[in-house]
DNA sequence: AAAAACTCTATAGTCGCTATAGAGTCAAGT
DNA sequence: ACTTGACTCTATAGCGACTATAGAGTTTTT
């Protein structure tokens, strides 16, 4: 049972690319090759790819699921590590969260400035965004993107 | 009242480079030489740092930001496209905000899932990570981020 | 046999910076 | 006058997780 690239990004629902991608990364092994060249999966390709696109729909960084995998391929290894690095995920999403609930707020209040005045001269949302002191430095950006 | 790049990165709270690349965008104009050709800043360089400033600690994106500097810059146009783009990135902060808020979830439910036990290979977290018909493929990732 | 669909490698671009290298400028101290 | 140190300059590469492109080869369908 072995299938080509394209048929493996439709199982796991991600591009050709990315999975040449995560090949380069070192997260998937380099498959077999067929006689034209063509990269050929298998099985255990396929279960580890759904496992790295899981987490990758969970928001984990590609460090913290090389990780991951690292200790999946270990399984001697304590279990500790694994709640540990699920625990620092889940706090590094709490405060993703509220940061961007407080800016939220900052954006309500402002769209509240707007008066209606037609002139953008005269609009209490530039206004409120050119006046310095007014929220101070807020940086809101973090790790957790894409 | 001419400063130097440092003052300004000092007075606006960012980097002289962010500064210099903010030029290169273009939402700096450049600014007069000294003899030195080094660059130098008046009021009006000052206040418009600080909207930029102001603008991306709101995690606006630079391209949102030089749209709401080009509405500043042309005064006599309707209001309502600020508002526009304000709603907009309201919107796309909420939408942020209620995907990261399931993906806490997952991650909450898959934390239960570690009985205690001490293997990797018993350990239900990376279980519950394997296993693919869990939560189906839900895109957290947006533009809102740094 | 030709066309369409797929695959290959290699490279550059995205965003908003950050970091580095190597050179030039300026003010203060000796 | 000379050195030290702090500042500035340009140009280039790196981050993360892809995405897009170019140009070539392979396989499948018509």
């Amino acid at each position: 049972m072995e299938i080509r690239i394209g048929d493996l990004a439709k199982r796991s629902g991600c591009e050709v690319v990315t999975i040449r991608y995560y090949e380069k990364e070192g997260l998937l092994p380099k498959p077999a090759r067929s006689g034209g060249n063509f990269r050929l999966y298998g099985e255990a390709h396929i279960e580890r790819l759904q496992f790295i696109r899981h987490c990758r729909s969970l928001d984990m960084t590609l460090s913290e699921i090389r990780a991951l995998l690292g200790l999946r391929d270990n399984p001697m290894q304590d279990c500790g590590e694994v709640n540990t690095l699920l625990e620092a995920h889940i706090q590094q999403v709490e405060m993703r969260v509220s940061a961007l609930l407080q800016l939220k707020r900052h954006l309500v209040d402002l769209r509240e400035k707007c008066s209606g005045s037609r002139s953008v001269e005269a609009c209490g949302i530039l206004q409120g965004l050119g006046n310095r002191n007014c929220h101070g430095e807020s940086a809101t950006n973090s790790q957790t993107s894409g």
